[in-house]
DNA sequence: CAGGATCCGCGCCGATACTG
DNA sequence: CAGTATCGGCGCGGATCCTG
């Protein structure tokens, strides 16, 4: 059993940390996906997984969504029936990260064409 | 030895990747120090170190410097003179990730204390 | 001064199994 | 359906030593 559940690995500071859960991997997806409206966690899931062509753990999404909850960036809002229904969406605090992490999030896909080139071209440099 | 110096971890889209190197505990503060102009190797480590509050290890600024140069973000210079001097700046392109990265730790730092609230929030009502 | 090379511990994260 | 618990590999990154 650990005393803490999410303390501080290496990153001491707490700008740091609050970074690193913006841009984690799984982060980045979820606060995308949020900013188009709330989803359920298995909506979040296939969502994620189609967009990312690489699945989610269950383990992973659920991490990264208590590590936002708890930054007070998503809302979680469970509804007492059987199924399970649990809904996720984002705190007005979240909205406005989100949308810094798309701008950066979207600026990099789109100029990856350029940074790929860049890397051949310094592959193509550095050894020779 | 390895057959790659910094291939793919778990990062298998080339976009996981770059946004891995811009948003990568040094990467961001390399970035925003170079914002403000060139530096020289040991100017961006004492600048860093000073900061972050932790020092930056040589070599984890080295390959900071590297992986940001190769994808065209960062531009070295080196003068072959004793002792060695080397200029490091940012590229056009690297200008524009820096600005995006910028903006999206600026406003971090700025919620901080907003997250921090929310995570005492949190925690008071978890547990009970 | 700038960095290459090597060792190694710690924590991230995936896989798996189980529960309300 | 939406989690929790546990185990284990492996890669990140810090420390240290060495070089042009």
């Amino acid at each position: 059993m650990k005393v803490s559940t999410q303390a501080a690995p290496r990153v001491s500071c707490p700008e740091r940390a609050v970074l690193e859960h913006l841009t984690s991997r799984w982060g980045v997806l979820v606060l995308s996906a949020l900013l188009e409206g709330g989803r359920r966690f298995g909506e979040l899931r296939r969502e994620i997984s189609e967009v990312s062509e690489i699945a989610v753990s269950e383990k992973m999404l659920t991490q990264t969504l208590r590590t936002l909850e708890r930054d007070g960036f998503v809302g979680r809002h469970a509804r007492p029936v059987i199924p399970p229904h649990v809904d996720y969406d984002l705190t007005p605090l979240g909205e406005q990260a989100a949308r810094q992490v798309r701008a950066l999030a979207g600026w990099t896909e789109e100029h990856v064409p350029q940074v790929l080139a860049a890397r051949e071209e310094y592959d193509a440099r550095t050894p020779g």
